[in-house]
DNA sequence: CATTTGTATACTGTATACAGTATTCAATTC
DNA sequence: GAATTGAATACTGTATACAGTATACAAATG
């Protein structure tokens, strides 16, 4: 215990969170899992461990690692004779993967709902639709999409349901490639943030009903919107 | 392609499907999470690498890829220090988890009752139902819980989404240990085959708001018998 | 020339080796 | 006797080795 010792031995605990030094096994989980979600690396094609481990200067060891967390993840499959691909997503998976994000995600903002207390506590969303407002004139969809996603973020937060937030992540990851044709047009961007408003308005009200169906209706929406680009070719 | 050469290389198909090797890492993964699934190994309890493949006589790196998997599932975590250990779950983690089936398992409800054609697709549901009843007088629970889950899986089968059914599926087994406390007494066990009953109904009537919430009144009334028996101490 | 066969090559699945870090516990110091 | 030190041990993270299977392609065969 602190202070039983003659000799001072106060003044390390700075030294306590220097190095976090993640494994490789993470570091490449990581890397690669980014290298999917955002197309980098083209659906079917097959991982080769040792040209993954030579190129990162690293042993098979930890690649096997990533690869299989990454398999129970869903974004990679196994080959059965052998070895492992990367999965496309086919038209019925981002109607699923919609419509399953419409009901978690309409379950976060009810949950939000009931569990904010005090106006305070929406100020930063408040926040993020005026900062979006800012960049929407703009058309600066680079800024768009970030300050999007940190909206919802902040407003699942809320939620204060760790494992749901969790899943809605790994379930937006899922569709990440497709995220900007969302925002691609003025009027869906504006059309965006207005619900955003109007959710907030909602949850300050305690409308659970009402906030759940339209977070649904939200979802619905960007679902029909790239089911729409998909179906004219533009996105695979 | 068959029949182009002139000696007979027919009468090899059955051949095709004689083996079916699975890894043994993929064994691992199976065995060690029926093992935690079940409560068979308590919670917190380190995983030691060596000492497991010694035990299954086999080398530590089939055993890693289980380990990794039942990670990223979120049966195991990481100790700061290095290995692993089974997480025990609390009593936020039941709400969370029944919270978040309530919202999945209605959403499948209301896709089936969206998707079914024709009476004959519940007929295998409503056998399950009169089997249920049947050991039902005589207080078999072992029987209860197997024709239960086999209703619930037949059920979400209609949903036709892979994705739906995998995550509901994944949810269960995290809550797998308390499965038996719902059925346990004679009063629950009959509620849950009167609401079984109600949800044909209602699926039969393309009733999708009906049929929704009820699923998820269902599964509600299971967080509740759950949270009242982990509250008295009897399960953790 | 179209098949088949044979052989080299590539890759996976599994086992093993090894260095570095935690942990344990007995010896030591105050 | 409580705290500190130090050596022995256990375990992890990573690298490497190796056998068996799949793949590719050239040679051989009709």
């Amino acid at each position: 215990m602190a202070g039983t010792t003659q000799s001072k031995d106060i003044g390390f605990e700075k030294l306590r969170s220097l190095p976090e030094r993640r494994s490789l096994g993470q570091d490449v989980y990581g890397k690669l899992k980014q290298a999917i979600v955002k197309g980098e690396l083209p659906p079917d094609s097959r991982l080769v461990e040792s040209r993954m481990a030579n190129v990162l200067g690293i042993s098979r060891t930890p690649v096997r690692e990533a690869i299989h967390k990454l398999e129970r993840e869903g974004l990679l499959r196994h080959n059965p004779s052998g070895g492992f691909f990367i999965v496309g997503l086919t038209r019925s998976d981002i109607e699923e993967t919609f419509g399953i994000r419409s009901v978690l995600e309409s379950y976060a903002a009810r949950l939000a709902a009931i569990h904010h207390k005090g106006e305070k506590e929406l100020d930063p969303l408040y926040q993020k639709i005026h900062e979006y407002q800012l960049h929407l004139d703009q058309g600066n969809l680079k800024a768009l999409l970030r300050i999007n996603t940190e909206f919802h973020d902040l407003l699942y937060a809320l939620s204060r349901s760790p494992k749901l937030i969790k899943m809605i992540s790994d379930l937006r990851d899922q569709i990440y490639r497709f995220r900007q044709v969302l925002l691609k047009t003025q009027g869906n961007a504006r059309i965006s943030n207005e619900d955003h408003k109007l959710m907030l308005k909602l949850i300050s009200n305690h409308d659970l009903e009402g906030v759940e169906s339209l977070v649904r209706e939200h979802i619905i929406r960007g679902q029909r919107i790239i089911l729409k680009e998909f179906d004219k070719g533009y996105i695979a």
